[in-house]
DNA sequence: GGCCATTATACTCACTATGAGTATAATGGC
DNA sequence: GCCATTATACTCATAGTGAGTATAATGGCC
């Protein structure tokens, strides 16, 4: 139990994760590739095994090479330019996973598997090298994260009703559920809090509402599940990386690394509505941005508006020594208040 | 190279760190342990071996039980009560560090270290059980990081001009460093940021002003080194950590982990200000947390302040509720701007 | 050409938060 | 009773936010 030395060989395994997102056709979206459902090939995923069977979606997942690379971030961005083709711009270490069983082959003698997850941003829909890889949307696994249509239907139909019954279930955790999940959901007046996209999955996951919880822990209430499964956890690496972008986006000029060079304010708009999930105010993000040395305008126009024309921007990199936290402040985006039509019904 | 199977036994080890933190006499304070300068020793630091001859400071390291531990945090947490006989609160991961030759026994043959660093906030200074633990001041290691007495001494003195030749010294680098430190240094106009903490470590790092550079590259340009050193890069660890605790007070009720549980406004506002290494506006600061709704009164009143009695407050756990990112704002704590008596000499 | 839908862009206005004060209230020490 | 010291309450100018209205250019359609 407290064996001090760390020496027993096999019995430890370390990986790197890559959440690399895009942002297309206002989509956010995620690099993916397949895994076998049943028994997963870890250190696999983008190496050139052949995985038939059924398939599940999961994070590119790579190995260090404890000789070789110079540092994790160095590891990641090898075998992703190796294997799926891609040059990976923006990258910023996420979160260590290495809860016990979160490779399934552990139960059955595999070593325990510890994975280093990292964000990456890219500017647009490259076709990765690899085959299996492909894009897919961010909120078909997390589809109560996209409020920019209204409330998402999942929301009322499904896990609000699931979760009150959850909150019921168990008499001495009734108090500590509610106030979780009133607090994470935005039930009963909390306002909704767009970066709190972990917390979210962490409570449906301990509810059983999404698939990987039964998987793992095979109890299985017959309950309908929602969102797209993924392998392994990948999904709350991802649950993590969207919370994070989303954060960060406010005090840092992410946004930029996932648009072209140049592009118009709406563009723009569109793209931090695509990760914040929300819709803003055009008037008041012209002004947050433009006003705010965010950008600067080029003099060249882009006439396929479908209206008026529009100039195109840049990044304005001088933000970057005059303001402390120059990001794309989502005046409120994230604050959807009591008058919410969510916490009306 | 591209061996995508991690079969490779004892050439990685993980581990992992803890940076317990706590604010005792208005100053932060970091739980410590000692390390043999020389060849150190992981896997150990609280562990009950013997380590004489010259001395380094560390941090709290410990082991990941593969087969034992369901979690790293509980991992964490069972060896710091083991060892260190401490019970922690708030745990939260904040980073996974694993360059190469982070342990210098790399070197010679030693394995890859991955070191899975935590922060943890106790209440006060709770006396550690082990012998060779100890609380030092976070800004023993980090002075340049406190500026509550004004503009640190050290940053005039040694590191502004320091900074200036080593800007210099590289022809082509020079226009790329120049911006690096007048962002994170606050130089020439430039706000300070109190969050760039390990911003600041890394570029004084990579100029050479920290006694850890030329320890691990062993070029020794001779010039004068800054705050106290630390075994391994477990400075860059608290630096880490410091960063990421002045960001997140703004966002989160942390400093109520840091303070007993009924308190004075101005106990609460030094607690801040220790943290956050400036003064803050107290009448100010006093509107903020308690018409914020962070604190509520109890109506007992603590009689030795030295002037007025003052009211004893709590936290307000309902904010939680209310607000979305409730924090003590650092109303421009963190904005020192042009104005500064640092950027005028 | 004239009307319309559509998008771009400028400006207004109420409200709140922030930075920086002034003013007053309780204490203890002398 | 005066003073130093801390607590607490208010004031005020300014900047930032949320939510509009108003106007400017386009293309498509008749």
């Amino acid at each position: 139990m407290s064996e001090a030395k760390p020496m027993s060989a096999p019995a430890l395994v370390v990986g790197l994760n890559a959440v690399i997102l895009a942002v297309t056709d206002e989509q956010p979206r995620v690099l993916t590739v397949s895994f076998p459902a049943g028994g997963p090939i870890e250190g696999g995923g983008l190496a050139e095994d052949e995985h038939p069977s059924p398939r599940l979606d999961g994070l590119p997942t790579g190995p260090l090479d404890p000789a070789g690379d110079r540092t994790l971030e160095l590891a990641l961005r090898r075998w992703v330019r190796a294997y799926a083709g891609i040059e990976l711009g923006y990258v910023e270490q996420l979160y260590t996973f290495g809860d016990r069983f979160r490779d399934p082959r552990e139960r059955s003698g595999g070593p325990r598997v510890i994975s280093v997850a990292y964000l990456a941003l890219v500017r647009e829909n490259v076709i990765p090298g690899h085959l299996k890889a492909r894009w897919r949307g961010v909120y078909e696994y997390l589809p109560w994260e996209d409020w920019r249509s209204g409330p998402p239907r999942v929301l009322h139909r499904q896990i609000e009703p699931a979760l009150r019954e959850w909150i019921g279930r168990d008499r001495s955790e009734e108090a500590d559920r509610r106030e979780r999940a009133e607090v994470t959901f935005g039930l009963a007046g909390t306002p909704w809090n767009g970066e709190r996209v972990l917390e979210r999955y962490e409570l449906l996951f301990e509810a059983g509402l999404v698939a990987e919880a039964t998987r793992d822990a095979k109890a299985a209430p017959g309950k309908r599940r929602v969102g797209r499964e993924m392998a392994f956890d990948h999904r709350r690496i991802l649950a993590t990386a969207l919370g994070r972008l989303r954060g960060k986006v406010r005090y840092r000029p992410v946004v930029f690394e996932l648009v072209a060079e140049t592009f118009t304010l709406f563009q723009l708009q569109r793209t931090v509505e695509a990760l914040a999930g929300v819709r803003l105010h055009k008037q008041n993000f012209r002004r947050l941005v433009d006003r705010g040395g965010l950008v600067e305008g080029t003099g060249l126009i882009e006439p396929m508006t479908g209206g008026r024309p529009a100039e195109l921007f840049r990044f304005r990199r001088e933000v970057l020594r005059e303001r402390q936290a120059p990001g794309v402040g989502l005046p409120g985006a994230f604050r959807r208040g009591v008058d919410s039509s969510y916490t009306q019904s």
